[in-house]
DNA sequence: CTGAAAGCGCTTACAG
DNA sequence: CTGAAAGCGCTTACAG
């Protein structure tokens, strides 16, 4: 590419014979600047084809009006929904979205929390990965004086703004809704128990046992089964217990959900009437499959809303006394074919 | 949020008695610095807790190492697929991605464009929204030196790099294999003809009657039937017709696709046999409905993956008497049930 | 209403 | 190897 020299509020000030001081007022639509120069300076502007250069301005003012936003993957539906909704929002403020996504790495992520914080971001928006549980780059984002949000997958021992779903209440009506459809062996597979959202949704499918007064079954709690693979494999163990579960909790994602319908299909049991199936986070394929999957509606975009709505409010609130705010949103359970038995 | 004085090189270079100027140096790990004080100037930084102003950087070296992406939505699996590709290899280079939304909105994407033009983004990354043809905004992302490469939604006109789908070729396989399977009348739901490729796939459509010598029914060709309500639509006046077609080619999208396959569900049109159809873009949920759906894999994280190596490799090429390069990746046909007549 | 000047935090050509 | 100085393109407190 040719290298073209960008038109600066030096050029125009020299057209017209003024001071870059005007100029720089006029383009900022200030008040204190006559009508009729302002009218030319910006006419002159448009005409020399000037951008105004917002990282000279950033720098000058201190801040950036950029959101540095850190997801595990950006092309899975939950979080690119959530992108989406907090994209919606700070767009309409002027502001810019840098986004990085993590890859599920510990160190990956702590170098995009870096990133950010060199790019002087005014607000770091993470959803952390899975793996490790050290959360020193966070605490690094606080001290450098940068608002950080939490959503999704937080880390609970710091104390930052959250933005969450209740997952001890929508596992608790998922697991219920199959125990009063007369499931009587009811199989958790869960996440990684270092996140808290997979900790509290086994919190919630405990609950529910309790609630009922149904007794818990140990061996039908399978640990890390949140792929669709993993989901796969810890539905044959299940299945090929003496005494099997009658239906499968996927706390962890519709995905590993997608696991146990494909291994009941192989093996031809039948779902809902010897299977029930919950899944979690309503992707799209779940309302799909056949039969549909039972799962549970976390309002990614309006969670991205939330957590845009949240920094904004947030701003040039220098209190700090007041504790971080938590905002939880309630999921909601969506029954499908996958738990009818008496459809 | 409280404010913090965030630590300079002035700061660094104060406690240990020196200049600036070897602070950055040493900070950019220059060879003409002592090892000594290097290693001196490193260990304060860090104590300090210092983090170099990406954005003053930056505005002294004239570029930004950012890269802007235009796109009409993120939440769709194509798009983040390939903002996922990219991200891979712009991560490694040290460049961050500004990600922007379109929302097929055509006045909101020349925003988008003139907020990155005004961010001195060093690459935009675009592809079109479907309403609008008037291209000045990319002329002039042009004219202010900044790399343009668009990609699958390309505006033809323009000469700037471009990464596409061979979507005639893409199409054309895909009616052949329905032609060969034995459908003799074969529908074609369009999309926009105003975004060229829709307006390939129409012609590889076409372009396989040619080849097969089957004459092409006016009638049978559905204007603007993108999304999947307006598949449904444009399937139930397909099917009403008095000679009804016996496959439909979805070129459009897969969720299209569903469309017509919800349809056929709904009418009780067994498919493939009384119904085939085939969709576009392989999307995740293809693969699980039933029957599953015939469609065309464009290698999205690839797409994206090329688009950065193209950026990269044109870095600091002056030539601009070189014609710019168009990168066409074929896209793969995908057999499925929907398809198999004979399975 | 307008100008002159300083400064945001860095980098780098120029001297020594 | 190190320093002094200019400058990237803006904004804004201070004068007038």
């Amino acid at each position: 590419m040719k290298k073209v020299k960008r038109t600066t509020i030096y050029d125009i000030a020299e057209k017209l014979g003024i001071t870059a001081s005007s100029v720089s007022r006029a383009l900022n639509n200030s008040s204190q600047v006559n009508e009729k120069t302002k009218e030319l300076i910006i006419k002159t502007a448009d005409e020399l084809n000037y951008k105004r250069n917002t990282l000279a301005s950033n720098l000058r003012k201190g801040q950036s009006k950029t959101i540095g936003v850190v997801i595990p993957r950006i092309n899975q539906n939950f979080f690119s929904n959530v992108i989406a909704g907090i994209e919606e929002i700070t767009y309409q403020k002027g502001y810019n979205l840098i986004i990085c996504q993590s890859d599920e790495d510990h160190d990956k992520e702590v170098q995009c929390v870096n990133t950010l914080i060199n790019q002087h971001v005014d607000c770091i928006v993470i959803s952390v990965s899975a793996d490790g549980n050290d959360y020193q780059h966070l605490q690094n984002v606080l001290d450098h004086g940068i608002q950080l949000i939490q959503f999704d997958r937080v880390a609970e021992e710091l104390e930052t703004l959250k933005v969450i779903n209740d997952n001890v209440q929508a596992s608790y009506e998922a697991v219920s809704h199959l125990i009063e459809g007369g499931y009587k062996r009811i199989a958790l597979l869960e996440g990684p128990q270092n996140l808290s959202i997979f900790k509290q949704r086994k919190e919630g499918y405990l609950k529910a046992f309790k609630a009922y007064n149904v007794p818990v079954i140990e061996e039908l709690i399978v640990e890390n089964a949140w792929t669709k693979e993993l989901g796969a494999l810890g539905t044959r163990k299940l299945l090929s217990l003496p005494q099997p579960p009658d239906a499968i909790f996927a706390s962890t994602s519709d995905f590993s959900a997608l696991g146990v319908l494909d291994v009941a299909n192989a093996m031809g049991i039948k779902v809902p009437s010897e299977l029930g199936i919950c899944g979690y986070a309503n992707e799209s394929f779940s309302e799909i499959t056949s039969p549909s999957i039972t799962t549970i509606d976390q309002f990614s975009i309006y969670m991205g809303n939330t957590v845009a709505n949240l920094f904004f409010q947030e701003i040039g609130n220098n209190d700090t006394t007041t504790k971080p705010k938590i905002i939880s949103i309630k999921p909601e359970l969506i029954i499908r074919g996958s738990t009818k038995r008496n459809g």
